[in-house]
DNA sequence: TCTTGACCTTCCCCTTGCGGTAATCTTTAA
DNA sequence: TTAAAGATTACCGCAAGGGGAAGGTCAAGA
């Protein structure tokens, strides 16, 4: 098939079709014309991408999980291990985000918010030794 | 002071100051032989632009904070309003990472994670439509 | 047959926030 | 004098594509 209906099936864009090929994620069939040309175990592979894609797997990392995916003699530990670390990571992303939005409210709870040019936001950024 | 000073004092690099210049966050004068030449009010904005960052707020809006920042008849709560639509932001990543997060657990806690190639992380990310 | 419009191709620039490196001054200390 | 340290500009690179230009192809209608 065309890469509009690939991409239109697998939920992704032909410009990300284009790129994951670009990087090697897959390499579909060319046609006489020079259009390409997805079989349906491409279909799946650009399925599989999408997916790992959506709980946070970078390319590279989905270029691991496809490595595991096509190869017969894989261990299952070896695919789980990389859920952990990716797993770890976004723990690790959780805690920043975390302390970000407690620094933020009290920022914003500081803060009157009216007509007034006092603000304790700006006064706080600049460690309260600005004068302005 | 020299760049590496005011690197060091603020908590930053010399790479990012050289950058910050180059988007007209600050303008440094420049001494005799060229070289930067940092204020003491350069490095309040510096210490300005660490801290905002460090909350999560982009370059673009550290620059609408130093406008307000500097703007005696700013109202705060125009500074309210951007720490708010940040703290929406992070909030939205934070349900995001949540939901990976949740994601790479069933993932996980579904694998065996043993010597076995047989692995329903991979199945699952396949969407249990693949043979192999 | 011609044309029009919808596809497809490759190619290159743009994004964020700097890090790394190179080539070239200037200053400083021995 | 010379060597090291520190400064300058300039360019390339990252992730993961998006946007758009310039041009080839294909299917349908007049």
């Amino acid at each position: 098939m065309n890469i509009s209906q690939a991409a239109q099936r697998s939920g992704l864009t032909a410009k990300a079709l284009r790129y994951y090929e670009s990087i090697h994620l897959l390499s579909p069939k060319r046609a006489g014309n020079g259009y390409r040309d997805y079989s349906e175990r491409d279909l799946e592979t650009l399925h599989f991408i999408r997916r790992a894609r959506a709980v946070g797997f970078t390319v590279d990392e989905v270029r691991s999980l496809l490595v595991l995916h096509h190869n017969p003699s894989r261990r299952s530990h070896d695919a789980k291990a990389l859920v952990e670390e990716k797993l770890t990571h976004i723990e690790a992303q959780l805690r920043d985000l975390r302390e970000m939005r407690g620094a933020l409210r009290r920022l914003a709870d500081s803060c009157a918010g009216d007509e007034s040019p006092e603000c304790a936001i700006l006064d706080s950024l600049c460690g309260g030794v600005c004068d302005g």
